[in-house]
DNA sequence: CGGGTATTGAGACAAGGTATCTTTATCTTA
DNA sequence: TAAGATAAAGATACCTTGTCTCAATACCCG
């Protein structure tokens, strides 16, 4: 009899931080592995119906604590979540369509470092996220909506 | 008789855009240019009391959009605004009294159009924000809160 | 299987911000 | 300098993104 590999290690990494696993949890990791992008938190909530905002908020942010999920911002402020691939990685954003990449480079992460020292105090942390036109919309010539313009910086 | 020189030169710049200068206006903006750290709409509210909820939410858009004030968040997500002093930077917020600092490195930049490149998709734009410990909160031994480990990158 | 406890669902509440609509203040130009 | 067009203000309702409370339920363990 084989043991069962299948199903989420998302729920595994949960149950070793002591968590329950819960027919909610569970409907709500396999709904967000699903995705490619990123998604908001109504996102889950429409498309599960039968689970609690409350269970979908307090799920998120458990998973945040966890680290299986960031959280980001578009440039307009937006709030969106997405799975965490890289153990350390920073966000590009499409401003066109949303859709959401990783990067990572330790030339970053060193800058920061030198910088830090400059400034005086200790870093603790930092976000950093990379506001593109993603090929696609690229390729499909969709325009960049001007309300982002006002938010460039 | 003298040319009036004194007076916010933001007001100006609003002027020039073609905005009216009006007294909840210069209200706004005589006292945000008092705050050295950065503010929140509600202490705007706060001091302004005479002023509408609205009307301070609405000049805050407008200062954004001009490029007079910056948005940023604090490491636990909750929005502040800070007076820009530089065309273009970046904001150090420490974690534990939540004073903003601004830099600006030529080098990021280059970087970040090093990474556009290798992924794909053009740059519109990027934010970065370095959470630290500040100098006097170093100094004073002020210890880093828990809440905010969770939140560290 | 039963009990202690983590978790859920429902709904109230909160923060931060926007929309609407009427009234008021500015600016213009005659 | 007063009049009129219109931008902006104030009040308030509403929206979005979450959080809190508390009774009811589901998990897990022995």
């Amino acid at each position: 009899m084989a043991i069962e590999v299948r199903g989420s290690n998302i729920l595994a990494a949960l149950e070793n931080q002591g968590y329950r696993s819960t027919l909610p949890r569970r409907e709500i990791i396999e709904n967000l592995e699903k995705r490619n992008d990123g998604f908001t938190a109504e996102d889950l909530v429409r498309d599960l119906p039968h689970i609690g905002r409350a269970t979908v908020f307090r799920t998120i942010k458990l998973l945040l604590e966890s680290g299986i999920i960031c959280k980001l911002n578009l440039i307009s402020g937006e709030p969106r979540y997405s799975l965490a691939h890289a153990e350390h990685h920073h966000h590009t954003v499409c401003v066109t369509c949303g859709s959401i990449g990783e990067f990572h480079t330790e030339t970053i992460e060193r800058l920061l470092r030198l910088i830090g020292n400059e400034i005086g105090g200790s870093i603790i942390g930092h976000r950093i996220e990379l506001y593109i036109s993603c090929t696609k919309c690229k390729r499909e010539n969709r325009p960049i909506p001007s309300s982002v313009l006002s938010h460039v910086s």
